[in-house]
RNA sequence: GGGCUCGUAGCUCAGUUGGUUAGAGCGUGCCCCUGAUAAGGGCAAGGUCGGUAGUUCGAAUCUACCCGGGCCCA
């Protein structure tokens, strides 16, 4: 018989790996069928049930936008807010997860105006607001598709939508709240207004394109009294002194009612004479005294004195046309760019004018109409419309000795996105929330401080915001919304809003949904018996603004947190990305402190966002989009889940499906790892097999040992939410210290030992332990491959219909074993010395497979040589050769104990069974090809 | 322009309170195995730690400035 045929005889008597799972995963068809099975025995459900009672850990889904393809920045927040949930569900917790979309707001309104085009105008709200019911309603479910198929473990039957009439409800409940802590109020403030449209307009209805404008430099003269001060400040004087102030929008002048300065620039006095020759003394930024008097601006401008922009706070000064003094402000947002270093201010018609002025308590003044045309409180210029009315505003200041110079300039402006023609800024009612009543601001900068913020920099970035933030307006001109319930006395025109009238519209809502609002009259929808407070007036006007959308966001912690008795408030934790220490985070945090003084979340977790490649934004114009579905098209959810916890979220992630693929790499090292793990346990049945940890090899304790310390390393980094380390001790446990080294020195053992011997049945012991923690530890982040992995153990350690269902298995004590691992640690440098002298050999052709070789360790030092010669038997396997011989060598006196590897092609026959080369071949006559272990083997089959 | 933040091999990540020659894995190239086989094992190449200037006996690590990216504002 020839060898070859002796080797094909003998493989039958060795015994190789055999399992159903699968080397290709083929995820992109399975994991649908997957989906299918769990959904069809409400996996979800039964999770709820089991863990009834258990502690709870809530994380509170922020509620993505209902429009579009899902972007994978998305795709990856709901996998990470799905490795937490899992997570904490095997730890023990009862953590109930409610996903959320916002379903209201301008981007859907807006893309609705477009679709119906001018015929949008004379359609009812409440037919609009149908519109765009559905078209929310339409990408919510294509969405939700999208995430189901990341399987992302949730209530998707019943999410919550803020178009829901509870939700709609709760968003008013917590504004009664709100109302009765006298947190919000009315006031005017300005906003863009076309004025060919009459409409509000947002930021994103907004197109910039260069306009011409009249700019003027214009004199206000110090009142007399400020007068003498400037001269003590600037230890100089003149006759008059005047400000001179830079705008481009003349026809704001008539509501000027303040001159900002920055504190930090210096201004100077200066003597000059204006363009008719007349000689004047005024004040400007020192830093563009010289760029004015190079334009021609200040003939033989003469510096007087200086002083800084801070002390001239409080001076005073006269309009030019107008009865009215005004005083001198600060500004940080004040430049040297351009101008004059004195701004204008006109808290009516600009924003930042608005908020210096309610730093100074100036009430607005915005004599504008809806067309643009000024009130009657416009002064000279009643009835005329604004832009027209430029020239004579410059006129009047030339009239009036107070203009300095007059030049068209071309700048970018502000124009309509539907008419195109240039907007104003107008002063409105709006409503506010007042983040200075009852010291709300310093509460939240305390409440920020009790929170923890993961990463700890967001704590910083939320400050800054929360600091400087200046009152919420949450009131807006649009109709997809929830609308503010106040009402108007027709008699007075006093406005009515109460909590109890609030809580009176919130039960309407409950009913009826927020449409109850648009499609009923004032008096159907007032408390019954409603008078007006001043003048005791009973009819009443309903109305028109809607809520800003981030106020119905910012209540989904009392919409859908706080009423439902799974859930507890504050939950423990919110993950959304960076920019949301701006959007929800904050806005949570205001509506929860003014409704229970107490935040809303215990913790919070942001991530980065999801940049190409190259690490730039990524967006459809650019081209580099990609949506979540092109990636579970590409690789399979699994292996997005992996990618996602490959990455350091914390930092901005990029992204490709090439990167993707990278992870599949990884995965597929993953799924190999198991599969013959897999294999290799098809005749091992724990209750019956396993051997006790004192009775098992050596090296097997080493790898259950191992499997102890990943556990408990694993845990804590999924406690931590380091899921790119749970990750990474995971790949390595299989890559290196499993397939590269354990897996294969165990091949011998597990293939050709008797099938009940100790030693294999040691090595199924540990190999069985190894799998069980793979497999849990993976779940969270790869649940359609553990749960796979799961169903293909021929005996598990659990019995449950799910992976998903069962909660982590303990680690037994007797397991961890920090001085074995220890002692492998030194045994894998001899392992590396071996390697290379092996590698050396392959090289110059003297041996191929490892098992063609014996290694001797010579000794030098008794200790060391009783120490490697205790360890014998797993020598062989350690440096995957044939044999393994300890030769004692002879020390020099003090010296350490030494030894060296030598490598060389082994001279005993090669076994037909094993392939070991040993000097036992042919010592059993009845199988001269074999060793003596195989032939005992076999003889006992 | 401001606040916060990031920048270590082509890619994903490690790099204790500053301390030898900056480490892994993936990918790449080469080799081995053919009893994990569209698998498995080994070896090698690849980095001026974004740049510059400081502090220090010594800097990827500390400081300042600059460059580039991101989020949020203006």
């Amino acid at each position: 018989m020839s060898d070859k045929a002796n080797g094909k005889k003998y493989k039958d008597t060795i015994i190789l790996p055999k399992t159903d799972f699968g080397m290709k995963a083929n995820l992109a068809q399975r994991e649908p069928e997957q989906i299918a099975r769990w959904d069809a025995m409400d996996v979800y459900g039964r999770i709820r049930a089991e863990r009834r009672g258990a502690p709870k850990f809530i994380l509170h889904d922020g509620p993505p936008y209902a429009t579009g393809d899902l972007h994978v920045g998305t795709g990856l927040n709901k996998v990470l807010k799905d490795f937490v949930v899992r997570y904490k569900t095997m730890a023990g917790f009862d953590s109930p997860y409610r996903p959320g979309w916002d379903c209201h707001g301008l981007p859907i309104e807006h893309k609705v105006a477009k679709e119906l085009g001018p015929r949008a105008r004379d359609m009812a709200t409440a037919d609009i607001r149908k519109l765009c019911l559905d078209y929310a309603m339409k990408f919510f479910a294509r969405n939700r598709d999208d995430f189901k198929r990341l399987s992302i473990f949730g209530e998707w039957d019943t999410p919550y939508l803020t178009v829901n009439h509870d939700y709609e409800a709760g968003v008013l409940d917590l504004f009664a709240e709100m109302v009765a802590g006298g947190y919000v109020y009315r006031s005017l403030r300005p906003i863009h207004w076309c004025i060919t449209d009459r409409t509000a307009l947002a930021e994103a209805e907004l197109e910039y394109d260069d306009i011409t404008s009249p700019s003027v430099y214009v004199r206000f003269p110090l009142t007399d009294e400020s007068r003498a001060r400037a001269s003590e400040l600037f230890g100089a004087a003149g006759d008059a002194v005047d400000l001179v102030i830079w705008t481009t929008t003349p026809w704001t002048l008539p509501a000027n009612l303040a001159i900002a300065v920055h504190p930090e620039f210096d201004y100077a006095l200066f003597a000059a004479a204006a363009a008719d020759g007349q000689p004047f003394t005024g004040i400007v930024a020192e830093g563009l005294l010289d760029t004015l008097a190079a334009r021609g601006l200040l003939a033989d401008a003469k510096k007087l004195g200086t002083c800084k922009g801070r002390d001239l706070e409080g001076l005073t000064y006269r309009h030019v046309f107008m009865d009215r003094v005004g005083p001198v402000v600060l500004a940080d947002y004040v430049t040297l760019e351009g101008g004059t270093g004195c701004v204008h201010t006109a808290p009516g018609h600009g924003r930042e004018d608005f908020e210096t002025g309610r730093r100074y308590g100036l009430e607005p003044v915005s004599p504008v109409d809806a067309s643009g045309r000024f009130t009657d409180a416009g002064g000279p210029f009643v009835g005329q419309q604004v832009f027209e009315a430029d020239p004579h505003v410059v006129k009047l200041l030339q009239e009036k000795g107070a203009l300095l110079a007059a030049a068209p300039v071309k700048h970018s402006y502000p124009h309509c996105w539907r008419c195109h023609e240039p907007v104003i800024f107008r002063a409105t009612e709006q409503w506010f929330v007042n983040v200075e009543h009852a010291d709300l601001r310093s509460r939240l900068i305390g409440e920020v401080d009790k929170v923890d913020w993961i990463p700890d920099w967001g704590k910083a970035r939320i400050l800054g915001m929360v600091n400087t933030r200046p009152d919420w307006c949450i009131s807006r001109q649009r109709s997809w919304g929830v609308p503010i319930p106040a009402f108007y006395c027709v008699g007075c025109g006093q406005t009515v809003l109460t909590a109890d009238s609030v809580r009176h519209v919130r039960d309407l809502f409950a009913a009826h949904g927020s449409d109850h609002w648009f499609t009923h009259e004032a008096a159907e929808l007032a408390p019954p018996g409603l008078a007006c407070p001043k003048c005791g007036g009973k009819t009443f006007e309903k109305e028109n603004d809607i809520f800003d959308v981030w106020f119905e966001s910012g209540s989904s912690h009392w919409s859908v947190v706080r009423p439902d008795g799974r859930m507890q408030w504050p939950c423990d934790l919110y993950l959304e990305g960076s920019d949301q220490h701006r959007g929800w985070f904050q806005v949570s945090m205001i509506t929860a402190m003014c409704a229970r003084n107490d935040a809303p979340y215990q913790a919070v977790l942001t991530h980065g966002f999801v940049v190409d490649e190259k690490g730039e934004k990524m967006s459809k114009s650019r081209g580099n989009f990609i949506s979540t579905s092109d990636a579970v098209k590409a690789v399979g959810a699994d292996i997005f889940r992996l990618w996602v916890a490959s990455a350091n979220f914390r930092d901005d992630i990029n992204t490709s499906i090439a990167l993707m693929q990278n992870a599949g790499e990884s995965y597929r090292k993953v799924r190999n790892t198991i599969r013959f793990i897999l294999g290799n346990l098809h005749d091992f049945d724990p209750s019956a097999d396993a051997v006790a940890p004192a009775d098992m090899l050596p090296m097997d304790r080493w790898a259950v040992a191992k499997a102890a310390e990943l556990h408990r390393e694993v845990r804590g980094h999924y406690d931590a939410y380091v899921f790119h380390r749970v990750f990474g001790e995971l790949f390595t446990f299989c890559d290196t210290t499993l397939s590269a080294f354990y897996l294969d020195a165990l091949k011998d053992r597990l293939y050709c030992d008797g099938r009940d011997s100790r030693s294999r049945r040691s090595a199924q012991t540990a190999i069985y332990h190894c799998l069980v923690q793979l497999i849990q530890l993976l779940a969270p982040i790869c649940p359609f491959t553990a749960e796979e992995a799961y169903a293909a153990m021929p005996h598990k350690w659990a019995q449950a219909d799910s992976v998903h269902l069962l909660t982590f298995a303990p680690v037994e004590g007797d397991w961890v074993d920090p001085e074995l691992i220890e002692k492998f640690r030194e045994l894998f440098t001899l392992r590396d010395a071996a390697l290379d002298q092996l590698e050396q050999l392959r090289k110059s052709k003297e041996i191929g497979s490892g098992l063609d070789a014996r290694v001797t360790l010579r000794v030098a030092g008794t200790e060391l040589l009783k120490d490697y010669r205790s360890c014998s038997e797993l020598l062989p396997g350690l440096f995957g050769v044939s044999e393994v011989e300890i030769a004692e060598v002879a020390k020099k006196t003090g010296a350490p104990d030494e030894v060296q590897v030598d490598a060389a092609r082994s001279t005993s026959p090669r076994c037909d069974r094993c392939w070991r080369h040993l000097e036992s071949v042919g010592s059993d006559t009845e199988h001269p090809t074999l060793c003596a272990r195989c032939a005992a083997v076999v003889k006992a089959l």
